[in-house]
DNA sequence: CTCCGATCGCTCGGTTCCGAGTATTTGCGG
DNA sequence: CCGCAAATACTCGGAACCGAGCGATCGGAG
């Protein structure tokens, strides 16, 4: 059990059974899905795993008109507390964790100066357009939901300016040249 | 090729040719596997990728004593120009990433305000180990090459800095009655 | 009433990932 | 000079991942 969609799918159990499609639409609904990578097929080997582990149970398999079976998953005494658990190690154990950005920063040199720039500047863009939004529809959230079923934005939001404000900083290194690029490349 | 560990190997035979193993070593010997998973499997797995599309090409296998045949594999052209198109790609669009933190975080709920509390208190403690050791790092690397050379680390440093911030404004906020628990729970 | 696109709900199978295992060699403490 | 840990170098196969596809049903425009 790794992948952090099993949290959520025993997240949504906690409120009430629902089939794995219905988990998918309510995950997308509530703009989880910027929180837990949700596709089809891993969702339904993450179910899979996590009946293994008896973590679930399928409570009735529902059938209307000729349509695919719904199975209906409702989480287990087991499946509740490793939920909790599962939060509480995840909040207290930083996990080694590999950005893309990060790796490309790594070999920011081959861009050189004027290439790095341009890059980090068209960066720059989308991350105010995409904190623009987030702050949005924070702001939205907020006016039907208690803050703390927001959280989770407010760190995204916080992450994001924080990498913005990075790479705004690169940026002037660069062109002032406290940034140099040394000899060839 | 998705996996960022292409572009690390690109990145070094950029510098010279080498065998896998080779590989492994030099991106641990630097420090790189902080930004790069480099774990064995995948790294053939990659280096076979990396020959299909013809980005880089085997120049020679030399057997020394019984011990298995080392591939080398040097860059093409081709694999030289896609490295820098690969980096630019990489700062230039941010891509959609799902921190394991972000997934629990999106159920602090859970835990109830004081086990967030105790939880977040541990996680900020291990940040600030774990900042402590990268800016250790950072100022014996400074000595040794170039500023250039380090930025990813900067960056990883200051995106710590704003996660122990975040973190620490939060149990402040429970703790002081900003971050109400809604009912139950 | 009939056609078409959207929604429902899931399966299938090809890739990718990666740790455990294998087999040799070198280095070195005693 | 013996033995054992560390380094050298890779292979293998099971697990995870995930998008394309599939077959059905529903809603509503004409």
């Amino acid at each position: 059990m790794k992948n952090p969609l099993g949290m959520a799918v025993l997240g949504l159990l906690l409120e009430s059974p629902l089939h794995p499609h219905a988990m998918a639409a309510t995950l997308r609904e509530r703009g989880m899905d910027r929180a837990f990578k949700v596709t089809t097929g891993s969702l339904y080997d993450v179910v899979r795993a996590l009946m293994r582990e008896g973590w679930i149970e399928a409570r009735e398999t529902v059938k209307v008109g000729a349509r695919p079976e719904r199975t209906i998953y409702g989480l287990t005494e087991v499946g509740r507390e490793e939920f909790t658990r599962w939060v509480d190690r995840l909040v207290r154990e930083p996990q080694p964790e590999f950005p893309k950005f990060l790796s490309a920063v790594s070999y920011l040199g081959a861009l050189g100066p004027a290439g790095a720039v341009e890059a980090l500047r068209e960066r720059a863009e989308r991350l105010r357009a995409s904190l623009e939004e987030m702050r949005g529809s924070h702001r939205d959230a907020l006016e039907q939901v208690p803050r703390l079923f927001v959280v989770e934005v407010e760190y995204a939001v916080r992450m994001a300016e924080a990498e913005l404000g990075w790479v705004e900083e690169i940026i002037g290194d660069v062109e002032s040249g406290r940034l140099p690029w040394p000899e060839e490349s």
